[in-house]
DNA sequence: AAACTAAATCAACGATTATTGATATGTCAA
DNA sequence: TTGACATATCAATAATCGTTGATTTAGTTT
């Protein structure tokens, strides 16, 4: 499905599965420096391609990574929109009340 | 594994893990604005005790929720530091520069 | 063109995670 | 103390996700 076209949920979701990977959270620290090219982060990571690859792909599909081409060689960025979008939901999820629920209630009455 | 003996990237792992199903984002929804007993939760997000149960436990190991049991019934509640941790985790994995490669610049050397 | 390279995709398998129904544990009420 | 209830845990199954090796797709070099 299309980020757009994605309840809240889902997109909470998606981007969250996405951050929840130690082979993507390794990719993203290598890029929180900067652009890199998919054969730079295959040596560092010592992931064989098609692993990297698959894990790019999860990160893109969720909007956290960018790519672009150039010649035979691929570079991928980080996308700061998608952790604005994450640190948003985060707040959103965040507990707003100290407690409603006073001791001594009874529930499932 | 114990939440204090875990590595920064085990950790990130626990804690975006944990908030990467519908489910377990719905229970946080509905605790936002404070504690709940469990078997509000269920009849209002519709989930067999089991289930309801199970992710719970996902939530209160990554420390995103607490639970407190009075008489038959277990209330839960939101950890605000897992959420201060979550949003601090998220900010460290933010992209620091602009751009590092130049346009034209050689890899796979 | 042919050979080579970087990266994406695919299919098969293995591993992890989620769901379900059954059972166990602790608490309350009759 | 017996029965009902709320919740946790367990074992079996189903579903999802990640890994691997093979193949495909582009682009480059000779």
């Amino acid at each position: 499905m299309p980020v757009d076209a994605m309840s809240d949920t889902a997109r909470a979701v998606q981007l969250f599965h996405a951050l929840s990977d130690e082979t993507r959270v390794g990719i993203i620290e290598m890029l929180e420096s900067g652009e890199r090219c998919v054969c730079d982060l295959q040596d560092t990571l010592n992931a064989a391609q098609s692993r990297l690859s698959f894990h790019l792909r999860v990160l893109k599909d969720a909007g956290i990574v960018t790519d672009r081409r150039e010649g035979r060689w691929s570079y991928y960025e980080l996308n700061r929109d998608a952790f604005d979008e994450a640190e948003s939901i985060l707040k959103e999820l965040r507990p707003r009340a100290r407690r409603t629920t006073a001791r001594g209630d009874v529930c499932c009455g």
